[in-house]
DNA sequence: CAACTTGACAACTACTTGGTTGATAAGTAC
DNA sequence: GTACTTATCAACCAAGTAGTTGTCAAGTTG
């Protein structure tokens, strides 16, 4: 599952459209919360401390983007994560930070890892 | 090397800000001409086919985000990509894209992987 | 020294988008 | 039926930013 090498044009469209959608804090913690199984709209608006037309924003965007699913349940509707693999890509994004870092420190404590 | 959860405020910002560099277009081309190996901006704006400025604006968001390394060669200044595991973020977003589009075809031919 | 090349920075415009406000649809309870 | 709850949609504003244009700094060549 290599990706073509020139990329073609759409295709970088498509995936910088991806990393565009995970590109904000508030869709990072949605998500996050997801973590601990389905949500209402009005919960999630709870526990982020933000607006039911915000969060619904957002998970309007993000079942967009098909990572996550959307299930009326009665009169809410729930909305649980549809692919796992998001909190893979985090943690993969968690080890480039620490790399960084880890570069950075080293450009003050003296060169160790140059 | 988990991701603590409920995830801090300050590494949703940190997260989101790495994920926002990557969501643009023109950078994933960047990186992706950067495979075949260190480039100068001129070249990299000739076969990208915009303007210079544009490329090392480009080129100086990536570098802040520790994504590729700069080094003066003469007169011209090489970039080349300082953190590999760019590309397996790639392959990941292409993986998801691939589950995603499955599904949605899935609807029109008929429900296969509902 | 001057002329030329290459890249970075600043200012500007145009577009995108996160968040708010207000209104509307879907569902439940009485 | 009405009243209430929950979620979505639409319009708006403010902030951020991609790309252009113009300019400046660093380095090379003669």
């Amino acid at each position: 599952m290599a990706i073509p090498h020139p990329i073609p044009d759409p295709l970088a469209q498509m995936i910088a459209e991806r990393f565009k959608v995970l590109g904000e804090p508030m869709r990072i913690r949605i998500l996050d919360h997801l973590r601990d199984g389905p949500r209402a709209v009005g919960v999630l608006a709870d526990e982020l401390g933000t607006s039911q037309q915000n969060v619904s924003k957002h998970l309007g965007l993000l079942h967009g983007a098909g990572l996550v699913h959307r299930e009326r349940r009665g009169n809410a509707v729930l909305y649980e994560i549809a692919d796992q693999g998001v909190f893979d890509m985090c943690e993969h994004v968690c080890g480039g930070l620490e790399r960084h870092l880890a570069e950075l420190q080293s450009l003050v404590t003296g060169e160790v890892t140059p």
